[in-house]
DNA sequence: AGAAAATAGTTATTTAATATAATTATTTTA
DNA sequence: TAAAATAATTATATTAAATAACTATTTTCT
């Protein structure tokens, strides 16, 4: 089993140098960079990570169940409810009842929500492309598919217990 | 600007299929998985993420302060006086006046805190080992200096407002 | 068909992580 | 030496996320 050892320029010798050896720990301080910025941009659109990424979902899944909107996002139903409420309160979002379901409900954008989603992705897009210039297409796509194995191999091994 | 897109025999056409272009979300989701898997191992020895990563500073780093502690792992000083309460409640680390200034403490791992250290951080290793089965020391390599330097960025740009 | 089990959504509650504000003691700055 | 800054602490607030219990409806099983 190898280490890998990567100093950097911009690297300096902190405490955790020992944890910087691990991806885990690179990963938590890299993505609470990213949640810092974005939950900034995003609050001025009146919007959370979390309500951006549902809302994401929504309009590009139109009829979307609230279940399957919970598990494809791996939160839990019962946090989804009062989000849904807010976004129904602000006409961004419409609770429809499922045909076939009578227990279920589908839900659709209204356009005020769509054209919120599409700035907030355009907030999005335009951070992601901020702290990735300089990269090539492939260094981006090798990053993506790895970060995807990785967290693939974990759910893989969570679910089989 | 372009959109990195890695369709991956291992994903599904989700709901977050929008999503998934993001590298934030992805980082986001691969990173809880790593989270639910290190924090059921540490429970095993009486540690969370963050409490193994104090004690890894403080093993690594004899004679920290807490200060310096609470800036090298971006939290709060506030939010380490009771894990450190705990620490020394379980005889882990032992706070020292430190000398020349009165005000300040000097962290030092006792045997016991070493021992449990060396114990927790093989299971760190052993996890990433596991994740990270089959990638090379240069993939590794070129993800930990892609993710460290989009840290890097994001931490200069919040900096410097 | 009818009972039992499972599912969709909701409500209320809890837990845990993190952030903020105010306080004391000490040190540094001007 | 007075004022400002720093180290640690305490108490509190905010936030995200998980859990449990409930109603209505649908599916499964014999």
């Amino acid at each position: 089993m190898t280490i890998a050892v990567t100093p950097k320029s911009y690297r300096f010798d902190t405490a955790d140098s020992r944890l910087r050896n691990y991806i885990g720990y690179n990963m938590k301080r890299a993505y609470h960079e990213i949640q810092m910025e974005l939950s900034y941009e995003l609050k001025q659109l009146g919007l959370k990570i979390s309500s951006f990424a549902a809302l994401a979902a929504i309009v590009n899944y139109p009829g979307l169940k609230q279940s399957s909107l919970a598990q494809a996002l791996a939160i839990e139903q019962a946090n989804l409810v009062q989000l849904l409420d807010e976004f129904e309160a602000k006409e961004l979002v419409k609770r429809e009842r499922a045909d076939g379901d009578r227990r279920a409900y589908a839900l659709f954008a209204t356009d005020k929500g769509k054209q919120l989603y599409q700035k907030a992705d355009n907030s999005c897009a335009s951070l992601e492309a901020e702290f990735l210039t300089g990269f090539s297409a492939d260094e981006i796509d090798k990053f993506l598919a790895m970060i995807q194995k990785i967290e693939h191999r974990l759910k893989r091994k969570r679910e089989q217990l």
